[in-house]
DNA sequence: ATAAGTTGTGGAAAAAACTTCACAACTTAT
DNA sequence: ATAAGTTGTGAAGTTTTTTCCACAACTTAT
């Protein structure tokens, strides 16, 4: 069940926000100042915020960043009524995910409520990725050449990527070309060449992004 | 010396920003549409682009994420004379780093332009890490999920760390941050608080595309 | 003041990663 | 056909990484 908190100081439009919300089949609860909001984000996970700009007190500007360092996986969703677009790019760079100007329709805030909680969804998928495989691969140097040597040549003869290693003992590299063809970076053709799989191009690809980077 | 590149499909405006750019003292570029934008982008290094949103060919909406997957540290600045809010929200969401409104002052310009040049400038700090200490840090599963928190966190505390990860043994998560102090990518503040340096953050982002990408 | 919790160190033991070596099947050049 | 070179396996041994445990100094709550 997805729980969502709604931070607005006009008790009206809270409690219509939070039945809206509810009736979409979704949990909602309201706070009516920033101060309160964070102290609900320390108790208990909330999956989107819908947070308005004007405020008594700690405004939605300044409660952004609050928010994103208490709950840095929450969504933000900003809605004012003051609204410009100078405005609009200080919420996005501050960590807001999304900016509603009001008055909104309802059907504008669902769309823009479960488009948030879906890529919210995606990004927590994401990371449990298994990088494992991936960083089991790279994470040693003789194989990071190997594979950068192979991105560069193409198909290539076992001997030919043992001479260009400089490596006297053919054996290492055969027990790194084998770890490497474990992950699924490499693959050998039928007449034995070594060559790099879709993933092993990608894998590449990051090592050269990280080495830009770093 | 900081090189930019102006995309505008308009042959005027496109050299007035280029000469007030280097007016300023910095190098400037000119593209009259996106895909010859991206050749350039492919051959050389630009620091920043200033991009057009309305263009014939691929527009400027497009674009945005196609430069940012070229060149990834190069800032994007978005002009437009058709804003929106919701044009704005979307080029932020998808990469855009700054946005301005057409027409606008040469003292707006230079201001953001000189703004985003300096926080790309920040960001690049000291090159030139070997790529081994950087793999001996990201190589274990639970050094990654350490970084990942706490570039989600910011500091925090040493336990807080323990519970997060759902750790037993905090003398296992105390050994790992050993390490990750010796990578050079965590430290600790004198109040005990552990936080990512540049470095850290900037592995944390390598992990980031990583998992986008593999 | 005492207990409970925090933040560490160092070392033994286990696990994983890596190297080295002995050997063998197979292909190619002479 | 025979030597030289290629491509590979498996096992033993070494090194590195990781876990686990005992313990201790220090801070914070009661």
């Amino acid at each position: 069940m997805e729980t969502i908190l709604v931070i607005d100081d006009d008790h009206d439009l809270r409690t219509t926000l939070i039945e809206v919300l509810e009736d979409g089949g979704l949990t909602a609860q309201g706070a009516e100042n920033a101060d309160l909001a964070l102290t609900l984000l320390e108790q208990e996970t909330f999956h989107l915020v819908l947070l308005d700009m004007v405020m008594p007190g700690t405004d939605g500007m300044s409660a952004i960043p609050l928010i994103r360092k208490k709950a840095p996986k929450t969504r933000i969703i900003v809605m004012t009524a003051f609204s410009s677009i100078q405005n609009a790019v200080q919420a996005l760079q501050r960590g807001a995910d999304d900016y509603l100007v009001k008055p909104f329709k309802i059907d504008a805030l669902m769309l823009s409520v479960r488009k948030n909680l879906q890529e919210a969804r995606f990004q927590e998928c994401d990371e449990s990725v298994d990088m494992d495989g991936v960083f089991q691969g790279l994470a040693n140097i003789l194989r990071r050449q190997i594979l950068i040597l192979l991105h560069h040549q193409g198909k290539t003869r076992f001997m030919d990527l043992v001479r260009a290693l400089e490596i006297k003992d053919h054996t290492k590299v055969n027990f790194h070309l084998k770890v490497l063809r474990e992950t699924g970076f490499i693959d050998q053709d039928i007449r034995k060449l070594y060559s790099l799989t879709t993933n092993g191009r990608r894998a590449a690809e990051c090592l050269s992004f990280i080495s830009k980077n770093m």
